[in-house]
RNA sequence: GGUCGAUUAGCUCAGUUGGCAGAGCACCGGCCUCACAUGCCGGGGGUCGCUGGUUCAAGUCCAGCAUCGACCA
């Protein structure tokens, strides 16, 4: 081991400041290339296709955390030897950005429509210019490791084309295909949305009921009354058996309306009247119904959200507006039965909240139930594993009850349909190029105007940003790519999609495996919302505690199946864990004169070899943990060695050598298995708190240039030590004991203690050898007599076998010890008790398993020494 | 209405094959002990939502109930 980047005179402050330290590393690695992947190398592939973000968006929390996975991920992959890209790139997010910008034009008067198409496209891209770089310098600050010179847009041509690849094959496949049918409208943005893409919203409401010529039926609807072609009851329902198939005249409120009555199985008998009005053009369920009877649809509500000209006197009003008045007219007419108050889910549109309005429209579909079912099977047969496991069901769910999905949106920002309408003949053509002419009938075309569905080019994803459609080396190492790491939130949006068409056009899964997380919410665990003003901002978090420490509390508490709770408080506990590895660190640093990192290592004394033990324990949890995506276990395991092992105890252990440097060979041991351990350790950490572990692990005595690039550390083949385990917990349990009666007896730790151990013959070397240790950890004169007797006005504490006498003559209150033995004896006599039922029960005894009865036997004997021991205890101090 | 999840210390949460409940924070007591007061030492605190069942043994498995939440309709 050499000291390669050593920067010895640099004084170490005696605080971990984060900013600096950040601002030198992130760029450094970054100019040294260690976040570059390359295809030719022929180390194990490892990658992850980063869910982009909203190219004009910026780092919130749900980034944060799930950006903060995957580079944990990535850096520990590519430390452990893989070829590990994380390919990232950015989303243009067709409707959300079409908005943001029709926002801005709106503040400035204005509407897309005075701009026109080119135009506002042209003023999306500026947006896009001006604000694209944002989150990706966002991730930078989060420390994300992604290989940027690989960093693709979902409109870089590249993309397009393998949109446009995509989209042919579909059409030739015969799996797109254009069609009428009722979509969800929002006649804000003036565009379909996607059953995805409406937001259900319980809201009151009135449950109409209206006098319908000889029936009576309820609504919450009104205003598409003049839209109503039929009547449905259900076919077993007797009470309207006489009506079906009758067409009724009804008088309403503009004039006579005609409706054929019908049986369907969709009505459910047992709500409102139990018939219901169809209305074939507003409704989705009335759509159908009227489809599988022949109902004609009316529509008498437009894109715009108004009343049509088929609405008669009311054409022209707002459908609420338009509400309002048939109520108003029908009360007069004496149509309205009743009117009941009702509570009912309405869709509004996700991006403008806008109530959508179900609307009969010719758009582009995809038929996926093909593609579905082969992704179903996929997730079945392990090609695609979903992690928790949990999420496997919502996912068959969603593929199993999979409808066409609707891909056309009628929006200028996004990939424009390539499709061109002959305006001679009619026809359509599907084309990879543009076309400029029919190439039936070489009249003139127009394209299509519509844009596709944003997720259908995310859904390319994985396979389009590695060189598809073209057999790129890229493709051929890293696909399938090895994990997705998303939000549940997504799973239909983008898992599903992505999934359908990998394996429909690379004939292979996209990803192995599917790491699902939960979402970051604030302190009282209520979802984080802008209206609700409780947004937590990631920078600010940062900012104020450290990249490092908000990274490790989002890992920390990153358990499977639960939300994460943020709050200052929680990061503050992980910028202390930052800070007591520096000092850690400071401390070893400063006491390594007289280190020879070249030098033999000398075999390791009791102390050190427990710690490379718990060390090895540590790795193989970390190891097993992340292998699972058990992150919060991970992190935990780090912390409790690094704070607990480590610098509780292993640290005070180690400054008895180093501080009394009687034997030279002694501290040389001692600085060793400092710095390896701590070296060791910065590299076990790294994925969570690559920062501060570089900056350390570059102070100390190091191989290599980076600690990026450095090994993972892996578990020895010999890393446990049983045998040092248990001396040191011998050791542990002295000084322990000690404290207690000092803690219990409130004794000042200024105040030396003088104790006398009657040790058991069995551990009389190990107590005799490591006297020092427990005298100093323990702040006591000790002494070792396997013949001693107890001093008078003692405390005791028990260790296994051994008694330890701590002398109490002139400190304190005898009474003080009577109390703390009493409190004792209190609690052996209950464990007894617990202990003796169970072994008192032939049960147990009969059909429990030998070692573990065994166990229980061992474990009364021992406490009922113990107890013993404390009850003859307390004559001394009487 | 359907599906899934949650319910463990004051708070936030761990607890992977069933074998006498853990952490962090908060709290109480004692300490500025030469890495760290963003710290050190010691301590108290839970009939594991309720009711049954399986088992020698249940926080853990099964059934039902209650409360909360998410998703789907």
């Amino acid at each position: 081991m050499r000291q390669a980047t050593p920067s010895p005179s640099a004084p170490i402050p005696d605080r971990y400041e984060p900013a600096a330290v950040e601002e030198r590393w992130y760029p450094e690695w970054e100019k040294r290339g260690y976040f570059g992947a390359d295809p030719e190398s022929t180390r194990p592939p490892y990658c992850i296709v980063m869910p982009p973000p909203n190219v004009t968006g910026s780092l919130h929390m749900g980034h944060g955390f799930t950006m903060t996975l995957q580079d944990i991920l990535i850096r520990m992959k590519r430390m452990d030897g893989f070829n590990a890209l994380w390919q990232p790139g950015t989303d243009h997010a067709g409707i959300a950005t079409q908005v943001v910008v029709e926002r801005q034009l709106a503040a400035e008067g204005k509407s897309k429509d005075d701009l026109g198409r080119e135009e506002f496209v042209r003023r999306v891209w500026a947006w896009k210019e001006e604000s694209g770089g944002t989150i990706i310098g966002q991730l930078k600050k989060l420390g994300a490791s992604c290989d940027w010179s690989r960093l693709r847009f979902t409109l870089d041509d590249d993309l397009i084309r393998a949109v446009r690849e995509a989209f042919v094959r579909l059409y030739d496949e015969g799996l797109i295909y254009r069609d009428d049918y009722i979509v969800n409208w929002c006649p804000r943005c003036q565009t379909v949305l996607s059953e995805l893409e409406v937001d259900r919203e319980e809201r009151d409401g009135e449950f109409v009921y209206i006098k319908y010529g000889p029936l009576t039926l309820g609504t919450v609807r009104p205003e598409t009354k003049l839209g109503d072609t039929g009547l449905a009851v259900h076919p077993g329902d007797q009470r309207y058996a006489q009506y079906v198939g009758r067409t009724l005249d009804i008088p309403s409120v503009d004039g006579t309306i005609s409706v054929k009555v019908v049986a369907d199985e969709a009505v459910d008998p047992d709500f409102g009247t139990g018939v219901i009005k169809v209305t074939p053009g507003h409704d989705p369920v009335d759509f159908e119904i009227g489809r599988r009877h022949g109902l004609p649809v009316r529509t008498v509500i437009g894109f715009d959200g108004k009343m049509t000209a088929a609405a008669g006197k009311y054409a022209g009003l707002d459908r609420f507006e338009c509400r309002r008045r048939i109520v108003a007219d029908m009360q007069a007419l004496g149509l309205i039965d009743h009117i009941e108050p009702y509570r009912h889910a309405v869709g509004l549109c996700y991006r403008c909240k806008t109530v959508v309005e179900p609307l009969v429209s010719k758009q582009w579909y995809v038929n996926v139930k093909p593609l579905a079912d082969v992704a179903l099977a996929a997730a079945h047969d392990g090609r695609i594993t979903i992690i928790p496991a949990g999420w496997t069901k919502t996912y068959d769910q969603w593929m199993e009850n999979i409808r066409p999905w609707c891909i056309s949106r009628q929006l200028w920002w996004g990939h424009r349909i390539p499709a061109w309408h002959c305006e001679r003949d009619g026809s359509v053509h599907v084309s990879r190029t543009d076309l400029t002419a029919c190439p039936s009938c070489g009249g003139p075309v127009r394209q299509d105007p519509d844009v596709l569905d944003t997720w259908f080019s995310s859904g390319l994803w994985p396979f389009s940003t590695l060189g598809w459609p073209d057999d790129t080396v890229e493709l051929r190492t890293w696909y399938p790519t090895s994990v997705l790491v998303t939000g549940f939130d997504i799973i239909f949006f983008w898992v599903a999609r992505m999934a359908m068409l990998g394996l429909h056009f690379m004939k292979a899964e996209p990803f192995r495996h599917v790491y699902i997380h939960a979402l970051v919410r604030d302190a009282e665990g209520q979802k984080m919302s802008k209206s609700k003003g409780n947004v937590v901002d990631p920078l600010a978090i940062m900012g104020k505690y450290g990249t490092d420490a908000f990274r490790f509390t989002l890992a920390a508490f990153a358990a499977q199946g639960r939300d994460v709770r943020i709050s200052d408080e929680r990061v503050e506990g992980y910028r202390n864990f930052a800070n007591k590895l520096w000092n850690a660190a400071r401390l070893v640093l400063s006491n390594l004169d007289g280190y020879d990192p070249e030098g033999e290592s000398p075999p390791a004394g009791l102390p050190g070899r427990w710690l490379e033990s718990r060390l090895h324990a540590t790795i193989q949890g970390v190891r097993a943990a992340l292998d699972a995506y058990r992150f919060n276990d991970a992190a935990g395991a780090i912390y409790q060695f690094v704070w607990s092992d480590f610098c509780d105890w292993y640290l005070e252990i180690a400054k008895i050598s180093l501080y009394r440097a009687e034997d030279p060979a002694e501290r040389q041991r001692v600085q060793h298995t400092l710095v390896t351990v701590l070296e060791a350790t910065l590299r076990l950490l790294h994925p969570f708190m690559p920062f501060i572990t570089e900056e350390l692990w570059q102070r100390l005595p190091h191989d290599g240039e980076s600690i990026m690039v450095a090994a993972y550390p892996k578990a020895s083949r010999n890393g446990h030590d049983a045998e040092a385990e248990r001396q040191m917990d011998v050791l542990i349990q002295a000084v322990t004991a000690i404290r207690n009666i000092r803690g219990e007896m409130r004794i000042s730790p200024a105040q030396t203690l003088k104790a006398v151990v009657k040790v058991a013959p069995a551990d009389e070397p190990l107590l005799r050898a490591h006297v020092t240790l427990i005298e100093t950890l323990a702040r006591a004169r000790v002494t070792i007599d396997p013949a001693a007797t107890r001093p008078r006005a003692s405390a005791l504490g028990v260790l296994g076998r051994s008694e330890i006498y701590v002398e109490l003559e002139g400190l304190v209150d005898l009474a003080a010890e009577r109390q703390r033995l009493e409190k004792e004896i209190k609690r052996i006599a209950d464990a007894i008790a617990f202990t003796r039922g169970k072994l008192a029960r032939p049960d147990f005894t009969e059909k429990a398993p030998v070692e573990i009865v065994d166990k229980e036997r061992e474990k009364l004997a021992e406490q009922e020494a113990l107890h013993a021991k404390l009850v003859a205890s307390l004559s001394w101090v009487g």
